[in-house]
DNA sequence: GTAGGGTTAG
């Protein structure tokens, strides 16, 4: 039997792969099958299928006069690579002749749908396929392991006729990915062979399930063993990452100096049991994330033959250390800057606040891509530049890039700021489309939509996270409630929240504050505060104090609120001197009152508000001399009068027109 | 045209 050469060394079950030049029953004669155009419609095919235009490949599928099992199974591949089994199934059907890798491709596209009912699918046709070979075999078994269904995984390996190292590595994996680690290293040290991935998976599986020393042993047993070299400097890098991610950045660097080192050039590579670029990088992203730039710095230094990853390594580590000096540096003696380069830099300078500086080099790049969007996008929202955070994420979809869920989050946090509802909905619309219950997004939603006053709307999503709600959807809910004075439905959240044995956080006691302060709640607030420090051990901070203040203020009780600002722990910020000022005028009490409002304009000189409400209760007492000494530009003398000030219209841009913003004074 | 795996940015 004659079979195209190269094909057979990897497949013990090659015979099956006869029909693959025979033409099938509705086209024309074999001969003509294999000309040239033929195989030119072939290869367009499936190229157009690895580049993702299905509907074009499925256009010139359909318009091909003679097809064969390739073509078939080409267009195949591109719907099982879309998941969309449907779609596949009826072309499988529709198939005159089928080969085994037609049947593998089905199998093979039900199993990465995941669920059982999929799994179950495969293995029908697993059972029905006339001829299985090794992929088939190798296919299911990996299906079952991924699954979580070793048993099955096993039972099949068991009676698999010739296992290749394939199924073994399968077997691993899926041992370890079931925390089945005993397993695992027993069928390692069973293989009858190894491949460069086995070593990999073995140490990589270990790795997550926190048995790094367990790994650095049969490491080393190998190295010392002479055994599996080819792969193992892979292994050794896998493992220094793993280090290197759990902080343990000595341990990562006792590997990196067990790994033979040469000065000969040009040979490394994973052929040899010797350092390569990759150890390398790795070891230089361990310190990177460690903090240790210097460290990081020597290693780099020492290198002879830097590849982008480590110049992109060492640029994000300055990035990270907030060194735009050395990392622009970097960046200009770089020879190949990559898109990941220039984000970096990107997100450099929007972290430091030179928003200027990271738009040129935004404008600037040959390539962006969408994390060069988020980044910008995030770098306006982080420094409260929220209309141009608008204006860039509407150019965004006019160049037609498609957000993800780190754009949205971005501009849902812009709706927030901006307490733009239209925005916010657009936004929660493109949330519905594009990302599947995410929960820090549905937590923004819930802060957008209660920051907008529609209270309702965040509920629902709240309502609708069900079991997925993690301790922030708690705090963005009851903080809802509480900031729109609905203290009843707060106190009566954080309740529930307490019986389901969610534990709160000190942001769920400011917002269970505020909503006493609100309601005007004294004995609950206090008792509240009592059971913060006692029940969940959380320290007050100086927002609780503040809240405190204002809720036994506001009550009347000026010399008590007095007396808990002079037994806080720390210095009184000008929330807590504001919150006793409020109370003062709401209680006509002069002499406090003072007291607070130069406490606040030693805080902040530049803000008129104390001055305009002491001034304002000195007239209403008629104290004229007091109120005199108080100098009031006319400006804000006529706020004074007004108790209102006015900001300028603005636009986001493409979008729609805000509205008019008023804000009062309390 | 199918089965198992090392390092960087939001």
């Amino acid at each position: 039997m004659s079979m195209p050469l190269g094909r057979l060394c990897l497949r013990p079950h090659a015979s099956v792969q006869l029909s693959r030049f025979t033409s099938t029953s509705t086209d024309k004669s074999s001969t003509q099958a294999l000309d040239g155009d033929f195989f030119a419609l072939n290869k367009r095919i499936s190229h157009l299928i690895r580049t993702g235009q299905i509907a074009q490949a499925r256009e010139d599928f359909d318009r091909m006069e003679q097809r064969n099992v390739v073509t078939w199974n080409s267009m195949i591949t591109g719907y099982v690579k879309r998941r969309e089994m449907a779609k596949a199934r009826k072309l499988f059907d529709e198939m005159p002749e089928r080969d085994v890798v037609s049947w593998n491709l089905m199998i093979s596209g039900y199993i990465s749908c995941r669920g059982d009912r999929y799994i179950e699918e495969g293995r029908s046709l697993f059972d029905q396929m006339p001829v299985r070979d090794c992929v088939s075999w190798n296919t299911m078994i990996s299906g079952y392991a991924k699954n979580q269904r070793m048993t099955e995984a096993l039972q099949l390996f068991n009676r698999m006729p010739n296992r290749s190292v394939v199924s073994w590595n399968a077997m691993i994996t899926g041992f370890l990915q079931n925390g089945d680690v005993v397993h695992a290293i027993e069928f390692f040290e069973r293989m009858p062979e190894r491949d460069r991935a086995s070593l990999s998976a073995l140490v990589s599986g270990l790795i997550q399930n926190g048995e790094l020393d367990e790994a650095a042993r049969i490491l080393l047993e190998c190295g010392n063993r002479d055994d599996g070299r080819e792969d193992l400097v892979h292994a050794y890098n896998t493992l220094i990452a793993g280090y290197g991610q759990r902080g343990r950045v000595e341990e990562a660097r006792k590997l990196f100096d067990q790994i033979p080192f040469s000065h000969e050039k040009g040979k490394e590579g994973n052929r040899r049991f010797e350092r390569n670029v990759v150890s390398w990088n790795t070891m230089i992203m361990c310190y990177v994330k460690a903090g240790n730039i210097v460290s990081a710095r020597e290693l780099f230094d020492q290198m002879r033959e830097r590849d982008t990853f480590s110049w992109n390594t060492m640029i994000s580590g300055y990035v990270h250390a907030s060194d735009m000096e050395e990392a622009s540096s970097l960046f200009s003696k770089m020879p190949n800057p990559d898109a990941l380069s220039w984000n970096s830099l990107i997100l450099g300078y929007s972290q430091v606040g030179c928003l200027e500086l990271a738009h040129d080099f935004f404008e600037k790049m040959p390539q962006k891509n969408l994390v060069s969007w988020n980044s910008m996008i995030a770098g306006y929202e982080k420094n409260e530049d929220f209309v141009g955070a608008v204006k860039l994420f509407a150019r965004m979809q006019i160049e037609g890039e498609k957000p993800d869920r780190h754009t949205l989050s971005s501009v849902l946090s812009v709706s927030t700021g901006l307490v733009d509802l239209h925005l916010g909905m657009q936004v929660h619309q493109m949330v519905t489309k594009t990302v599947i219950a995410d929960v820090p997004l549905n937590n923004s939603l819930i802060t957008m939509y209660s920051r907008c006053g529609e209270i309702k709307q965040a509920h629902t999503i709240f309502d609708k996270m069900k079991l997925q709600k993690d301790v922030i959807s708690w705090n963005a809910m009851i903080g809802g409630y509480a900031s729109h004075g609905f203290a009843a439905e707060a106190l009566e959240l954080f309740a529930l929240m307490k019986r389901l044995k969610v534990r709160p956080t000190y942001i769920t006691f400011i917002a269970v504050l505020n909503a006493c302060a609100h309601a005007g709640l004294v004995d609950e607030g206090r008792s509240q505060f009592k059971s913060m420090i006692r029940e969940f051990g959380i320290e007050p901070r100086v927002e609780h104090y503040a809240s405190l203040v204002d809720i036994i203020g506001r009550h009347g009780q000026l010399e008590e609120a007095m007396g808990l600002i002079k037994s806080m722990p720390f210095e009184p910020d000008k929330a807590v001197w504001g919150a006793l000022l409020g109370a003062c005028r709401v209680h006509n009490n002069v002499a406090l009152a003072r007291v607070a409002a130069e406490a606040l304009m030693r805080l902040e000189p530049e803000s008129s508000a104390p001055y305009v409400l002491l001034y304002n209760m000195y007239a209403d007492a008629e104290l004229w001399d007091d109120a005199a000494e108080i100098k009031l530009g006319d400006a804000d003398r006529q706020q004074a009068d007004s108790n209102e000030i006015a900001r300028p219209d603005f636009q986001c841009l493409g979008l729609k027109k805000c509205s008019r913003v008023i804000i009062k004074y309390q």
